[in-house]
DNA sequence: GCTAGTCTGTAGCGAGTGCTACAGAATCTC
DNA sequence: GAGATTCTGTAGCACTCGCTACAGACTAGC
């Protein structure tokens, strides 16, 4: 790995913290560069443009979503929808997972009009989707993908509330949701 | 009504608009000032400062939910969770109702750190648990904020999945969602 | 040592930001 | 009509934005 390749990756790691830390606010180049430890200059130096910049810690931030949901449950493990439901309602409300989902509402939400968000919530949803699909212990049928996009939107229904409401009338939110289901 | 307040009241209505179709992206002051048809030194006129105007703007558009719910269900009727949840999941499949939750959307995202955005999106969420609430027929207890929070995060979730993935994606969850209850 | 190519700091451009000072126009009061 | 008050256009301040031109510092091969 050339020197310039391994600088890349420094300064990956250290952008994807700051986004987790501060969100989508503080991204202008020079506060990134800052972040990172290094002058704007060398950020595109490194990267050809503000959004190779932002669109490389966002996948490093989507990497780790993904790493946690490869621990919670196992490829080729399925289960009914509920279940499914509940273990990833629990993996949202982890404080660990806490910044992860906030950045993920704000790139949502700036998905709405500006590039390179447009392009990257689409993928990151899509892997989550298909994430869920494969472990979705359910009947075969047209529903499949329409059960997975109905789970994917309580799961991230629960991050905005959290947002806007706090930890705990997410997790009240959480349960109740729960007991619906099983009534 | 004095001038400046007729003045007043045609701009926010105007820049409610603008906000519908153009989100929270084209708000610096000259932008929405070109969206009222004034200049942006009347809006710092009519106006304190730009979080007074965003507010103002966004308090009317929040107004015009509040109106599509007081149509949807009267005060007084309720409904058992699972109803009451799908009358709120066809209002948000509403094509008129769109650009009012795509907006909301953006506005949780930016409440994440910015005011006015924090504030606003606390007391609007505030009046839609509440009105939830008042409409939800099930037996007294501690839960009954949290279901009404789960129903919340559930249509925000589907307002969500829409800005990614588009209406289609939204109504497939929707009616997914529908199945889950009922079984 | 010399040259070629890779790296990095300084300084700045043109555009856009929220906001304000100032002065002139319009309206109202007497 | 004079004077006070309310309105509104022009111009600009101090700042941040993404990005770049330029020049000097470094290393590699000869």
């Amino acid at each position: 790995m050339s020197v310039r390749e391994e600088q890349r990756e420094k300064v990956v790691n250290l952008l994807a913290g700051h986004l987790l830390e501060t969100g989508l606010s503080q991204t202008s180049l020079r506060q990134l560069a800052s972040a990172a430890g290094v002058s704007d200059r060398m950020l595109l130096y490194y990267f050809p443009d503000k959004a190779a910049v932002l669109s490389a810690a966002i996948e490093r931030v989507a990497a780790s979503l993904a790493g946690a949901l490869a621990e919670l449950v196992p490829e080729g493990t399925t289960l009914p929808p509920h279940t499914l439901l509940a273990q990833l309602s629990r993996l949202t409300m982890r404080e660990d997972m806490r910044p992860v989902f906030r950045v993920w509402v704000e790139i949502v939400a700036a998905a709405r009009q500006e590039e390179p968000y447009t392009t990257l919530a689409a993928t990151i949803i899509a892997g989550f989707r298909d994430w869920i699909v494969a472990r979705l212990d359910m009947a075969d049928g047209a529903d499949r993908d329409a059960t997975a996009m109905a789970i994917l939107a309580f799961v991230d229904g629960l991050a905005l509330v959290e947002i806007c409401c706090g930890m705990d009338a997410a997790k009240g939110a959480a349960n109740a949701v729960e007991n619906l289901l099983n009534h």
